[in-house]
DNA sequence: CTTGGAATGTCAACAAGGCTGACATAATGT
DNA sequence: ACATTATGTCAGCCTTGTTGACATTCCAAG
């Protein structure tokens, strides 16, 4: 079950079929769905949606961050950000200040209630995770991350490492 | 690059702190943007959508497959896959053929020009994903598989494997 | 200093694709 | 005969993506 099934395996070009590419695509759109269904649940019961649910994680991630900086990570429009967070902001868990240098900009934050949704958020979502490394092993770990960076589109690896790297 | 950045990795229980919880969050996040990045580029250019591409995918990986089982993979509402099937038969790339046996089933099945977009599709993603194996090299490919397997919801692993399986 | 662009954010309207509910039809099973 | 199953369809709603139009703010060139 670990191996897929063959004969691949030692040397430095991967034996990669056809038939085990597509295992990996399946696994891929099935295992997604996972990723996002104990978040999902907690949101619906509170009539939001996962693009709420991102905006509040990468703001919790880097608060104070501009709503022109939030557009490039999200790669959403801005208008469809908007409707986001004025929802956020109107309900109370998200505050937008005014900026000091450029007033042009908003900064964004979390409030106390906001807070308290993003715990519940990634809590359930790393406690999915965790429990997906603890029944994969060690060796998985690393080998699952690199493949999903390896994946990533040039830019959004830019934004991905700019992130990993600053929440170190 | 290959480690997450410290202390862990020997024993079996693993020492996975929710800083680097997070950072697999963000990575599963980021890599399925870019998995799907190719097919929807493709998709848009002929007016459809991830919906459509699922359909095409399963159909073509079970030719013959009924209504009701597509439905119960991808997980939606037999409405939403009706909107979706209709467009693909009236354009002429899926044949819905009278079941022999029950005649109240439909089985579907991908025309020529069908599968001619299925490959489209599918050769773009085994690219990447092709790539994105080779770069992270060998022993992460069988660990990227395990994660996911094992983040997968329970009802949806058996879909997966059942798929895994018939189609070695 | 003024003025024209560029940057930033907001509002409005539309489309895709989820969803529920109600109902029709045909075939099957009891 | 009757209930159940499989499928399709209509209507209406929601989220979340899109584009277009517009206000505000900043900055730099004249």
């Amino acid at each position: 079950m670990a191996d897929s099934g063959g004969p691949p395996s030692g040397e430095s070009l991967l034996f990669l079929t056809d038939d085990q590419l597509r295992k990996a695509i399946e696994a891929m759109f099935f295992a997604y769905r996972g990723f996002t269904a104990d978040p999902d649940r907690i949101l619906s019961e509170k009539g939001y949606g996962r693009a709420h649910h991102r905006a509040v994680h990468f703001i919790n991630r880097s608060p104070g961050t501009t709503v022109n900086n939030l557009l490039s990570i999200l790669g959403v429009t801005k208008q469809s950000l908007n409707r986001v967070l004025r929802t956020l902001i109107s309900d109370g868990l998200v505050e937008s200040r005014v900026g000091k240098q450029d007033k042009r900009e908003r900064h964004l934050f979390l409030t106390e209630p906001g807070e308290v949704l993003e715990r519940a958020l990634s809590d359930a979502q790393r406690d999915r995770m965790r429990s997906a490394f603890r029944r994969a092993g060690p060796d998985a770990v690393s080998g699952f991350r690199q493949v999903l960076e390896a994946m990533m589109d040039a830019d959004t690896a830019r934004h991905y490492k700019r992130l990993k790297e600053g929440g170190a």
